[in-house]
DNA sequence: TTATAATATAAGTATATGCTTATATACGCA
DNA sequence: TGCGTATATAAGCATATACTTATATTATAA
């Protein structure tokens, strides 16, 4: 990838964001596929309206975008973020959170949320 | 440089002090020379206590190494942490701090320290 | 149209954070 | 020894953070 730089001001702003261990594993996540609110939920082991304060704080800062289908709301990842390039590098310094999902899957949990 | 994994929660944690503009920038500094306190007070225009308890936090963490030196007490970044690999990419991503510091020498404020 | 499911928001609370001012500590030098 | 400089620590305070419980909103389905 190409090397941008980022202001120092807005760097801090999204590193501030990823020095939360809810919400760094959600981003985690999301770097695989969309996910939803309940998805969280399940994989984090916390109250919805908790998972649902760390999402809107990433989704005000552009970090991840929202999507509604249906009764669901599906959250990804926001490549087109400024600071991306730093989100990218820090998930891929961290463990995989991939496996959480299909052990959700394989609990038959994962589908409840399809559209 | 070699790919490692590190442990969520320690990532979070160093992620959490990289989240501040003020520690940021001192590690932005130390990432091209020891500073010493007053070198740091001297460009980020804030109180010395201020700056010490930032530092305080840095070294508490292991993400800074501190070594005395006559009156001065200098600060380098310590490569030898586990998470260094995030900082790294991420000072990589942040313009650089360096000409801070070679403003500070032409002003005469860096000599100062030197022992 | 009412009930249910998924999600968001509001309000309250305990703790964490980042400053401030005041003081302590450590070193160098006259 | 005593003073000045560099730095650390302590205490206080205002604000931010991350939960909780309760309630509102939105969509689906009976």
């Amino acid at each position: 990838m190409e090397k941008t730089i980022i202001e120092l001001e807005q760097a801090a702003q999204t590193l501030k964001l990823l020095g939360d261990k809810t919400r760094l594993t959600i981003l985690g996540l999301v770097k695989d596929s969309e996910c939803c609110v309940c998805e969280f939920v399940e994989v984090l082991q916390m109250s919805q309206p908790s998972i649902s304060q760390h999402l809107r704080k990433l989704r005000d800062a552009g970090l991840v975008k929202e999507q509604r289908r249906g009764q669901w709301i599906f959250y990804s990842l926001n490549r087109d973020h400024a600071t991306y390039p730093i989100i990218h590098q820090v998930l891929e310094q961290i463990p995989d959170q991939k496996e959480k999902l299909t052990a959700l899957e394989e609990a038959g949990l994962r589908i409840q949320c399809d559209s």
